[in-house]
DNA sequence: TATGAATGAGATTTCATTCAT
DNA sequence: TATGAATGAAATCTCATTCAT
């Protein structure tokens, strides 16, 4: 993984993901039948545990859906920028249009099901009377938006103009919550 | 731009783009040293002159910043997802971080200058007691979070859940503005 | 060798070398980073043990320096212009300016210590009384001279007038020895 | 010249000859029809005139054979040596095994005329009694040798061994006359 | 299961030569 | 006479893949 997503898929040499695994480049084509099937093989076993657990928190959780927002969402959001997991979505941009069963995969097993978690929380807000009706209902993307943006700044452009991302997510979120929440 | 924009960097090969431009292999060497001098000057000269053009408007127009907000901007952050810059923006992902200096000038000659002018319009909101303060004064990033994110859903999971683009981006401007605009 | 010998550096082809060698292009390419790597590999390779066996029978030997210089030297001096070592002379003739760090080795490793070879038996003889000071003290080289003429003269002129090296060694030998002996 | 013997035959482009000449890579081909024309058209328009005149002196002088090695010839071989003839000489034998009309060409106009002009002068040294007969006789090229020699050593290991070729050559003669004159 | 030497197809790059102007 | 843009064949070099051990 470290090596496709310094590189790139196309630009990783075979012999590169050997000698970092320290084994033999020919040892991999024993576990894998070609280059594309090893980076398949890579990309879908480095699914984030995180994501897994805050959508089973829904579910489990009574907390109030501001207070989940606040929370552990928020807590997600914070750590994902500046975790593994940005490598990863770095590759998808770059390496998905080439690899369209990687992408279906990974639109499955991650990102319809991230999505429909915050349907849900969504909709408990609604229903409970804590959020109105608002944009963010039909285009839930909205709320993950600055998560993406944050992964990919803090690897494009750092070096140039490093970004709270904590912060970032911490006015995300007191934004939104502003703009949805019923006053009372 | 397109053999690029479709391959990646690496995957591209020169002939190629040669074929594509309707030269042979050999003219491009004379005229871009390596494959990454052609690389970087393909991506340098393709400015997107619409943001330009966005960022000009900012400074003459005499709209108050919610019609600038609703009007230019909404219009730009439309047309941009599904426009050619997206590609771009692609290749900024995959390959920036192993062409620091073409980062280096895609930083200088327009995120900065595009973070500069969204500072522009927040402030004048300010001012002019349209908006009270808010995250987006501290992250204007959140602003445009958005728009990058309609980038990337386009080209990598549009078959899986094509996106209303103009409805995210109309749906994030009445959000944000329903969250900093002064109530009257 | 046979390959660079015959073409020189650049007109070589590194494929011709590999068919000779019976191997892949790609196999040479495992070894040597460059084809200059693998040129210069090829004539660091190709040291004599001639001149090796010279060095050491002077220190060894219990003959007179004009015994020495009619029997193991004028061998040598036979045996040279038309053995393999020529066309490694061509090469360095030819190379030899663009390849700085080829020529500092073969400095050190043939050149210095052949010229301090000589020295030894000319001081030698000088010591022990057979030969006055002459220019050949000062100038050494003078002894080496129709060596390295007759090298060359065999690879460029042969066609045009065969030189019997020989005889030219001998008469050589013969004329530098009647003006350096101390008559008695 | 020149650029042909900085890099040989091979190595030099004839971009680059046109460059050094001031002129367009076209109009070279106006001139010679192919590299290689040029090449040769290049070195047979490359004669030294010394050697010409040195030539030409040998039937004019009244100077004895000792006179002549000591006074022209000497010059001659104290000034070629670092004369840009010697890059000629280089040539020669770098490429002359790849172009043999070249090497016929400078066999009959320049070399063969060399050889018999040294055999003009010592046959002379020996009718008048100046000279006994011995080796140089039958291998004129001994007394030309040295000066080969000096023209490579300087072009190859100068920067190892900086070699006083005025003093090799005086050195040099004084040797061979030693060796060849008649005692009085 | 594991190695690493070896291959060969294909990529980048070079450069003698041509040709429209 | 002169240019220099353009070509294309051939060179160097890379690397996924194979295979004997």
């Amino acid at each position: 993984m470290e090596a496709f997503a310094e590189n790139g898929y196309a630009a990783t040499r075979v012999e590169e993901v050997a000698k970092r695994a320290g084994v033999s480049k020919g040892l991999l084509y024993l576990y894998f039948k070609t280059k594309e099937d090893l980076f398949k093989a890579v990309i879908r076993n480095f699914v984030s545990p995180r994501l897994d657990a805050l959508i089973q928190d829904i579910g489990n959780s009574d907390l109030t859906a501001e207070e989940f927002l606040r929370g552990p969402f928020l807590d997600f959001a914070k750590k994902v920028p500046r975790s593994p997991a940005r490598v990863l979505a770095r590759l998808m941009i770059a390496e998905g249009p080439k690899h369209p069963d990687l992408v279906a995969w990974y639109w499955e097993n991650v990102v319809s099901k991230g999505m429909a978690a915050i349907r849900t929380v969504l909709e408990k807000g609604v229903r409970g009377g804590e959020f109105h009706r608002s944009a963010v209902d039909d285009f839930p993307q909205l709320l993950v938006s600055p998560v993406l943006f944050a992964m990919v700044w803090t690897q494009v452009f750092d070096a140039h103009d490093k970004l709270d991302t904590d912060g970032l997510m911490e006015g995300h979120i007191s934004l939104v919550l502003n703009s949805i929440k019923v006053d009372r």
